[in-house]
DNA sequence: TTTTTTTACGCAAACGTTACCATTCTCTAT
DNA sequence: ATAGAGAATGGTAACGTTTGCGTAAAAAAA
């Protein structure tokens, strides 16, 4: 049922020349004279010839495709990322094939064998909620499969990563309220496990401490899937409601949450900022939308795109091993509405 | 640098066997006695034996992957379109490979010959705003390719077709704005090139119709790039509201149409629904949340992924050419909230 | 015992391409 | 004249896998 491609072979048959000769005239090869250049790229032109890149990738032992894992396609955030990624990899000529991990270890394990059995050439990773042993990556790293990592980083690899200043994130949202007046912040994180998680924990922590503020840990919750399943933010947001000393204000660390939260708190029939300010991480385009217009941490994700794949491509193209590692760190964008404004 | 993989010739090498007897041992062929059989595999097990799938598809000319042409991937209808195909493929054993065309006809030349050039067993397909011609599509189709085309439709080929029931969608919104007392209702549309763009307006149509309500010509907008371009939307909105007779409500015919109307509503000052009503397709996550909560078109985009994607593999993997196809249209959501209501 | 059948395996070609080595000419310099 | 160089091309193996065909040995039938 699949149509036939034309091959070297046609071209050599039609033109009564050997394989390698066509091979050479359409690279361009010295040794072959202007004439017979002429004459099989003529015919190639004439046949419709298109090299065919599984021969290659076979003979190569590349496939100019890179893979690239991340815990939903279906989110702002990472559908922007992956924006990113296809605009430079296809202008790079590389293919991208999109795994999801759906915040599950176990998939994110599969999907890591899958694309490196299927021949990526590297692979571009956030890691899942679910996974704290890195063992997988690891190996796979270690055995010379480039590897980039992104957003959610693993620790203990030694490779390129590149994230959005999470601290300066969490840091401005959280002092933002503070300015505002409020004292009593909640905030709303993923796992624990996720590097974005402490070091977004981190700059609210920092926040509160350098504002003499004294950190309260009942106002700090985790939300394992990290929104994905709504009745985690439910369930927190309940809690802290529920507190004998609620919180004036929460900063939610993650799109998902922030979203989540908003629903949350609007169905309990809540004014924002009146009765709870709330402020968070969200790449939504949509938030100056909403009732009312979120305050919001905007993380660059098109840029870390493009960056990511950039230093993929940089370490998958490299003629020597590469042993010195970039960790880029880009600002994110803090956007101000007016979900957190002062009471 | 790349690391060396474990071959069949590996295997045999360590047991003193032939490649062809690995081979059919691990394809478990009734020539190759138990015990042989066992140590192949035990073998194949120890040393960590994985195919090579770039072999396999020179051998077989399948690649196991299909193509995935959208024009944007960071619009939520689209994102959950694809998780859906990736969710299904990957039970299947099927790699995705997403190409955006960014609305652009030329990209989508680009893209759809990269894909069928990387050997894509099959495509799916929804095209681009600027694409009228579809030669392209067809050609590559009467070649055998197997292609599924989903929610914007090339006519004139042959094959699997899955789209929403467009009139439906448009059916139902102009007459809920009807229902709540409107008369004068105006109507943004995308590229009349698109098949969604006439389906929709047809529903729009004859919702006025049946209700008695003349058309006005006046009353609707073509934005070419379907708000992609934030300033036609805008240009759309302050052309109908500067009208000596301006309509009184607005129904959005795309996700992007949708947003870009409420944010340039909004920023007119406007009051929705009491100057203006304003519903519309939307598959974002936020609408409920928007202010007001948008009464929207909901599309099944996760079901229509999976959707495209089973008739696809049915296609790619049928023994059989197939002349029967199927035209496979899914019952859009209507949700209502407030941004329609009367008065 | 001899012939036939079955079992269990090896050989080699093929998929499309490239790269190394070899071969045939035609010049040029000695 | 003749070795040597250079130009232009062909032959073949290789990438990893499957598969049709061939064949030795073992088992069954005669």
């Amino acid at each position: 049922m699949k149509f036939e491609a034309v091959t070297i072979k046609d071209i050599a048959k039609a033109l009564g020349l050997s394989t390698s000769t066509v091979s050479r005239a359409l690279r361009d090869s010295y040794e072959i004279s202007p004439e017979t250049k002429k004459l099989v790229l003529e015919c190639a032109e004439k046949l419709n010839y298109r090299p065919n890149p599984i021969a290659l990738s076979l003979k190569e032992r590349k496939t100019r495709s890179i893979g690239v894992i991340v815990c939903e396609i279906a989110n702002s955030f990472f559908s922007q990322i992956i924006n990113g990624i296809e605009s430079l990899a296809y202008d790079r000529g590389y293919n991208v094939i999109i795994s999801q991990s759906h915040e599950s270890y176990e998939r994110e394990i599969l999907d890591l064998q899958y694309l490196s059995s299927r021949g990526v050439d590297g692979i571009l990773i956030s890691v899942s909620t679910e996974t704290s042993d890195y063992e997988h990556i690891k190996n796979l790293h270690q055995k010379g499969l480039p590897i980039v990592l992104f957003d959610r980083i693993a620790p203990g690899i030694d490779t390129h990563t590149i994230i959005v200043d999470n601290f300066k994130g969490t840091y401005e949202a959280t002092e933002h309220l503070i300015h505002n007046g409020y004292s009593k912040i909640a905030a709303i994180s993923n796992s624990e496990f996720l590097s974005i998680s402490s070091e977004r924990l981190a700059g609210y922590k920092e926040a509160l401490n350098s504002n003499g503020i004294k950190i309260n840990n009942d106002y700090i919750k985790h939300c394992f899937y990290g929104g994905m399943v709504f009745s985690e933010v439910e369930e927190a947001i309940n809690q802290l409601l529920t507190l004998k000393d609620p919180p004036e204000a929460i900063v939610t660390l993650s799109d998902k949450l922030t979203i989540g939260s908003l629903k949350t708190i609007k169905r309990r029939g809540l004014k924002i900022p009146a009765d709870i300010a709330l402020v968070g991480f969200s790449n939504s385009d949509l938030t100056e939308l909403t009732d009312p217009p979120l305050t919001v941490v905007r993380q660059p994700a098109l840029e870390m795109g493009k960056a990511a794949t950039e230093l993929l491509l940089q370490l998958i193209e490299s003629k020597r091993p590469i042993t010195e590692f970039e960790k880029r760190i880009l600002s994110p964008e803090f956007i101000i509405m007016e979900s957190g404004k002062r009471r």
